[in-house]
DNA sequence: TCAGTTGTCCAGGAAAACCGAACTATGTAG
DNA sequence: CTACATAGTTCGGTTTTCCTGGACAACTGA
């Protein structure tokens, strides 16, 4: 696990489109509905858990710096761990709204099949 | 123009990750925004002219295709023209919100900066 | 019939996603 | 301290998707 410091965008430099892009697959639009309900914050295995994806770790890895990078969540080393978080209050300020109607419609597409 | 008929999905093939992944580029947003406040539709070239940018026409035609199949637009032959129109009230039932929340969110980015 | 306009199809190159394998960093047991 | 386990990252190659110019098809009007 490397070292170096992890990007965060501030608030001004998420965008729509990152922010569309970053939810636009099953499985990163998977993690941001779990990190919603969990406040403190899950490490990349305990969050896989939850959702029942058989992803490789590579691509897990990816999927979490994609979210990072968009400005999704905050992920912070804890020990080995690496813990995310979704950055729900700054995202609400920007884009009141969005990811609730986002994970909303999610729910609705799954509970209606 | 090919005189194919155009697939459109019914409103369960519509998936928010279709939606997401659609909606997830800057040109196809802006067509979107645009058709949002068209309601009895464009034409291509019309929606092109009225966001500004000059993207090739192969790459506009693969962009309307993208917004058809993920059930966004309903596109219908005029003569020469092909018109499309946002399935406004048809997302509006399945997703409620979702559209307006993220054009919404667009329009608050390009405001705010 | 001929020219202009609208849009699609095709094929290539560019960019991005996926995933196994090797690696780094940290923690723990002996 | 050594050895091992765990959590993620990086790398390289393969596959997939995206972009775009150019040829083409469909319709319109002169």
């Amino acid at each position: 696990m490397s070292t170096r410091p992890l990007f965060h965008p501030d608030l001004d430099g998420v965008t729509i489109v990152g922010v569309l892009h970053a939810l636009a697959d099953p499985v990163r639009l998977a993690i941001v509905a779990e990190l919603r309900r969990a406040a403190d914050g899950l490490n990349c295995v305990e969050t896989m858990n939850r959702i029942h994806a058989s992803t490789p770790k590579s691509t897990c890895s990816q999927h979490f710096q994609i979210l990072r990078e968009a400005g999704l969540i905050r992920c912070e080393r804890k020990g080995v761990e690496l813990t995310s978080k979704l950055r729900y209050e700054e995202i609400e300020s920007r884009f009141p709204g969005l990811i609730d109607s986002i994970l909303q419609a999610r729910d609705r597409e799954s509970t209606q099949h």
